[in-house]
DNA sequence: CGATAATCGAGACGGTACGTCTCGTCTTTCC
DNA sequence: GGAAAGACGAGACGTACCGTCTCGATTATCG
């Protein structure tokens, strides 16, 4: 019987330090050069108390970015999570949010980290669906209920399927981003939209 | 002096045997586990054969598959490269090469490598311009080739940005394979054709 | 702090074991030929296992046959250490020790671990001042404590440096072995010890 | 068919660099760590050119050293060799000698270079032989030559092995040296000549 | 409250792979 | 055809981490 260790006696402390030293060192030198040595090491922990607790080092960083994000959403809306800007102006609040994306893009801290993740998600099927539920997905909850009230507003087609559209609309700046293949500006971001919307555009 | 290794001397029988290495190994143990050492032995070349002139084991599987598809190319057009069907009847044919990329993912013996180059792509801007190059762009020209087509026959609005547009029709393909956030079928091909036809259509 | 390993909690297993294939080798294919590689593999050790408590393969093999003639010193005495035969008479004892000594060396099975640790005693200081603390040492000790005895029968001048003294009865043959600049046999044990006689001898 | 190559096309030029770039290697960074490669590349030499000469490392810097001892000797009898001083009074002929021997060993600049040989002679009976024929061999009968002139003149015993007579008055220095069991000082020379003195005196 | 059990920090262990260095051979180009 | 230059197959070097495995020394329930 080999035993799963219980979650009870689990030591918080360790567990912040763990996922705080995870990022800080992803930070620092990068996803590839991080080792589960070094993580350990600079949280004053045990080598096996990471391997108690995680799969390895992709398990770890992957949570440690994804505690960061929950633990920013636990602040600001509590019971809700996220929520879109809705000013009944389809055209103006997506390109407002697209433009906030891609200035997000642009900020050199979330770099590391992010693509890190993206790597992650890429070459594990686990990771990816974990962070599909517990990342992506109320994020795209969210942009869903925005889409679905422009809908019953008569803004866009009634019969498009969303989890397409919102493809439509993310994909193209994401894999620009991750590819390095243009230049992220808010025009593009715009002229993203513009598209978007026409394609989305009641008939 | 670091002093460079002169290519005139570079023996193209080693070349060839460590890229057609890298292929197998990648493609037998999935590309994390395959190492440089593995590969020299596969190849039954040394170690610093491989070192002096790959930067490491990305850069050589990366070569790898690029020579693959560059050889591939060659074989069919010698002249031209890529070229896309064009019946003057463009939704079917974007249909038609949507549902055979859409095929093409899901080939299982694409997986691995495809995979393993986006990996090497998202965390090496420098093979990532080199992808770019070699082998998105001529790709790409190809299919923009196509749009302008359809542009000068009136199919297409004339005045949008056809790498933004390439972006609108294959980032959302690209993502949902890599992902794995969806089924990739030729249903979506189409919907996805659909949408973007109408995103471009003329005003 | 480069923090040195805990000698508490090394493993006795692994130290024999490495000790036992470092001699097996060294017989076997000569001490050039021998590497910390082909070492860690017979002992079924990893490196850095040998790296931890070894400064490289010298002090490997010098702690092999060092291990061996402690150990053999053990079985034989447990109290005491080395004693020379002291049957009153000097130059009886002398010449039995010296062809006992010039049989030893002739044996083919001593050959190369004692040319190897010469060799290293040559080239490395520490190791020398090591070699002469725990192997040279008490043999020597108990040479002059066999010569003493001769000073006080009367039979040895009492005024002769001891050091200097047993340096002249033994590095003569222990060049002459080392360099094979002649042979080893018998009689020349005997002419050395005539000659050395005649050097002590009490004026 | 190997095919040996034609000592007449030999280039001196290269030879003479290589045995230069041999020697001051082994001055500057020790024995141990002077490499074929690093010995080609200072000569401005292909390795292949040492290769075809030599059989390694070893009898590289070995033949270094003994040019240089033999260029010396040239130098100054050019018809005769060595000679020892020759006043009559063997005692302080053989003190002067083995002075000087002593200052000799503790210059710093022979240090490193008379180890590495002796290491190569240890270790090799090929090169052993070879020095014995072409370094001590025409020294020793210099040696040699005084003690039988001392023999003639009834200093010394007439009956005694000259070889032996040698190592009895060398070895003991020599291996004080090389092992480093001890001080090398005149003191020490003068008590070694008296030893010997009174072991070698006719009866 | 004191027993007892699991987690913890620490770090040695058998391994794999790294990227570098050197070996001795082979090949190319020049003189 | 010797020599410089240097690429090549081979494989050891010493280092970094892997994931597993003891070790005491804390905890933290439970008897």
């Amino acid at each position: 019987m080999p035993k799963d260790p219980d979650p009870a006696r689990r030591s918080e402390r360790s567990r912040q330090a763990i996922l705080e030293a995870a990022r800080e060192l992803v930070s620092e030198v990068g996803y590839a050069k991080v080792s589960i040595e070094a993580i350990a090491a600079r949280a004053g922990v045990g080598k096996q108390t990471i391997y108690r607790w995680w799969r390895g080092k992709g398990a770890v960083v992957f949570d440690a970015f994804l505690a960061l994000s929950e633990a920013g959403e636990g602040e600001a809306g509590e019971g809700g999570g996220v929520t879109l800007p809705d000013t009944g102006d389809i055209e103006a609040d997506l390109k407002t949010v697209m433009r906030a994306t891609v200035a997000e893009f642009a900020d050199p801290a979330f770099e590391a980290p992010i693509r890190a993740l993206n790597m992650e998600i890429v070459s594990d099927p686990e990771l990816a669906a974990q962070y599909r539920e517990r990342l992506a997905g109320p994020v795209d909850e969210a942009k869903k209920a925005r889409l679905r009230s422009a809908q019953r507003a008569g803004q866009l087609a009634a019969d498009v399927d969303l989890d397409l559209a919102l493809e439509l609309l993310y994909a193209p700046l994401y894999q620009r981003w991750l590819q390095r293949s243009g230049p992220l500006t808010p025009a593009y971001a715009d002229a993203l939209v513009d598209l978007f919307l026409k394609a989305m555009r009641p008939s």
